[in-house]
DNA sequence: AATATTTGACCGAA
DNA sequence: TTCGGTCAAATATT
């Protein structure tokens, strides 16, 4: 049944109908952004986003919102269990809590990063099933990041993806392109299109549906129960204006006491610093609609 | 051949 | 128990 916030059917319909708002608005803020609008603009979309976010939270008390802080990377931290497992097999590890969560609505599936799928699931609050993905270097450079996409229930077309944990893989084809992938400010996204060198596809989502064939392929069974409820945690930005610089989300590292992973320490920050350097110079971003 | 995706089973948490 | 996340064999793609 309902798992979360069961056994009061309204309240579970009105947090689907939240929800479905607040990815609405995304969308919108997508648009935004595109249009290049000014501050104001994008501060009210904010807002308004930020409403969604609290009434969500407010209404689904069985799972409060780790509120307070900015609500688009939550940081949690849960032991893992390692169970023996030992030959079986299926997952015998559920993913623990992830360190960073971030959700980003977007129109295409390129992020400048080489994911690999490893599933794909129908979940109950949602028709569309939910697809799967690791960095393809996990095992390669230890790259703990995840991400799952799942198309929106409102639109179709969009596609809200929820990145989970960070990239610590340095992989040269990705280099000059990895530029905030998650976009910043948690639920705004910024559209590159301009990587004549990659093959990487990037579509200016000619027709309805992105083309986001390179290593993906939501193939939409579209049919399954007319999931009216979500019951999902919604992620939203704070208007935490830092610097009105474009800024990689990759941070929030903070703590995680579980994940082991040796190495990761500083190679975000250099990152970081190398994307925002050489992207500042070969882009020139003046971005001045931006926060 | 190597590599990626699909898909059902397994598992832990709620 | 159900639900969602992951594994890994089978299959597809390159």
């Amino acid at each position: 049944m309902t798992s979360r916030s069961q056994g009061n059917p309204p309240t579970v319909v009105a947090i689907g109908e939240l929800i479905k708002g607040r990815e609405a608005a995304a969308r919108l803020g997508v648009l935004l952004q595109e249009a290049t609008l000014g501050n104001s603009a994008i501060e009210a979309f904010n807002e308004v986003l930020d409403s969604f976010s609290r009434s969500i939270s407010l209404l689904d008390s069985d799972k409060p919102l780790e509120a307070d802080q900015d609500p688009a990377i939550i940081g949690v931290s849960r032991k893992r269990k390692i169970s023996p497992g030992g030959g079986k097999k299926g997952g015998n590890r559920r993913r623990s809590r992830p360190t960073s969560l971030r959700m980003v609505p977007s129109k295409t599936l390129d992020d400048g990063y080489t994911w690999r799928k490893y599933g794909q699931k129908e979940i109950q609050s949602s028709k569309f099933p939910r697809s799967y993905f690791r960095c393809t270097h996990k095992f390669d450079q230890n790259c703990q990041a995840i991400r799952q996409v799942q198309r929106s229930a409102d639109d179709e077309s969009m596609f809200i993806i929820t990145y989970m944990g960070e990239h610590t893989c340095r992989d040269p084809s990705m280099l000059p392109q990895i530029i905030s992938p998650s976009s910043l400010k948690g639920s705004c996204l910024i559209s590159f299109r301009s990587n004549p060198t990659d093959n990487r596809q990037e579509a200016p989502l000619p027709s309805s549906f992105p083309s986001y064939m390179q290593e993906c392929h939501e193939d939409v069974p579209s049919n399954l129960s007319p999931g009216t409820s979500l019951s999902e945690y919604v992620a939203r930005s704070a208007p935490s204006n830092e610097g009105s610089k474009l800024m990689i989300p990759l941070g929030s590292t903070s703590d995680h006491g579980d994940v082991d992973s040796g190495f990761q320490s500083s190679t975000s920050s250099i990152d970081m610093d190398f994307v925002t350097d050489s992207l500042e110079d070969i882009f020139s971003f003046d971005h001045d609609g931006f926060l």
